[in-house]
DNA sequence: ATCCAATCGATCGCAA
DNA sequence: TTGCGATCGATTGGAT
């Protein structure tokens, strides 16, 4: 199958799989699921072009982005009079596979803000905003770089009536998961901080009202989600890093240093004597600190800190 | 000055 | 072959 339009890139898609097939794949990486597209230049050469998310729509036809890495983006949404994907129902359902990788948090209960825990007194405060608005103006195509990093910046409305991180990371996890899960461009332009970073504090959230200066990352995520799809479509062709580096730009906010408390070290302490030949490895830690309610990164940089002191000769 | 929490980023092995 | 999660050394800098 082959789709002629009139891009401005005029360029002929060819998807080697449908939809369909794809889908029936049910691959674990769902980036992957597109690799099969390439573009035909007008000298007669192809490229592969790699997608870097879908954007499913109620009622509309599925739009695929694809990047060709490290230059420029493409993006249907710029050419939209010949649709390159054909109509495909969207099931919001991702691939079970997938939900796999991401296990659904349990619902935490009642609010834990406590100077705001007066109940029976008010009527019950709507969970948040419902949407980003302002600074977002009205036409996506007119948000700038700058207004990007200030939207998903936006403070909560209102700080004693938290979100719960926990269905912030769910959210934020089945949009990533449906749109192609591109998980270092996700971690570097839209929330600011590493991969490796956003995975460890996806593992166990905790209460907003405790979070530190990490709050950021969650706030950033909360923020998105609930971006329209068109915003989200405009600011994830920003450059984010670089702007956030601009001079100007709000600051990183400072790391707090908390201190591991020593029954807790002791704890990992003895999990790493209890197999001292093995490996105590990633998933088994964050599963222990999610069994044990810690907070997964210390968790994990203690324990890394003293696989090599032990490498040194540390005793345990 | 020292410890080590927080973060980054290079690299590896695996699965598709 | 490719991209991902996992691994782990390196770096930064807060706390004492």
């Amino acid at each position: 199958m082959s789709i002629d339009d009139a891009s401005p890139f005029s360029v002929k898609w060819t998807p080697a799989i449908s939809y369909e097939e794809m889908l029936a794949r049910s691959t674990p990486r769902p980036d992957t699921r597109f690799d099969h597209y390439q573009q035909h230049l007008h000298d007669g050469t192809t490229e592969k072009l790699e997608p870097i998310r879908m954007m499913p729509e109620e009622d509309k036809p599925l739009k695929v982005v694809f990047a060709k890495k490290e230059t420029q983006i493409y993006s249907i949404r710029k050419c939209r009079r010949a649709p390159l994907i054909t109509f495909i129902p969207y099931s919001d359902a991702p691939p079970p596979q997938l939900l796999v990788q991401y296990p659904q948090f349990p619902e935490r209960s009642p609010s834990p803000a406590p100077e705001a825990s007066v109940s029976g007194l008010h009527p019950p405060i709507p969970p948040d905003l419902p949407a980003v608005r302002s600074p977002a103006p009205a036409d996506p195509n007119d948000i700038t770089p700058e207004m990007a990093i200030k939207i998903l910046d936006r403070p909560l409305r209102d700080e004693s009536n938290p979100p719960d991180t926990r269905e912030i990371v769910n959210a934020f996890n089945r949009w990533r998961m449906a749109n192609g899960n591109n998980a270092a461009h996700i971690a570097t332009h839209i929330l600011g901080v590493n991969k490796t970073t956003v995975r460890d504090y996806c593992v166990t959230p905790q209460p907003w009202n405790e979070l530190k200066y990490e709050k950021m990352i969650y706030l950033r995520m909360h923020n998105w989600t609930r971006l329209s799809s068109e915003a989200r479509e405009r600011i994830w062709e920003m450059d984010l890093a670089k702007e956030r580096a601009k001079n100007g730009s709000p600051e990183k906010p400072k790391a707090i240093i908390t201190p591991l408390p020593d029954d807790v070290k002791e704890m990992i302490l003895n999990e790493m004597r209890q197999a001292p030949d093995q490996v105590l490895n990633e998933p088994y830690l964050r599963q222990w600190a999610i069994e044990k309610g810690f907070n997964y990164p210390p968790i994990k940089n203690f324990h890394h800190y003293m696989r090599s002191r032990i490498r040194e000769g540390f005793p345990i």
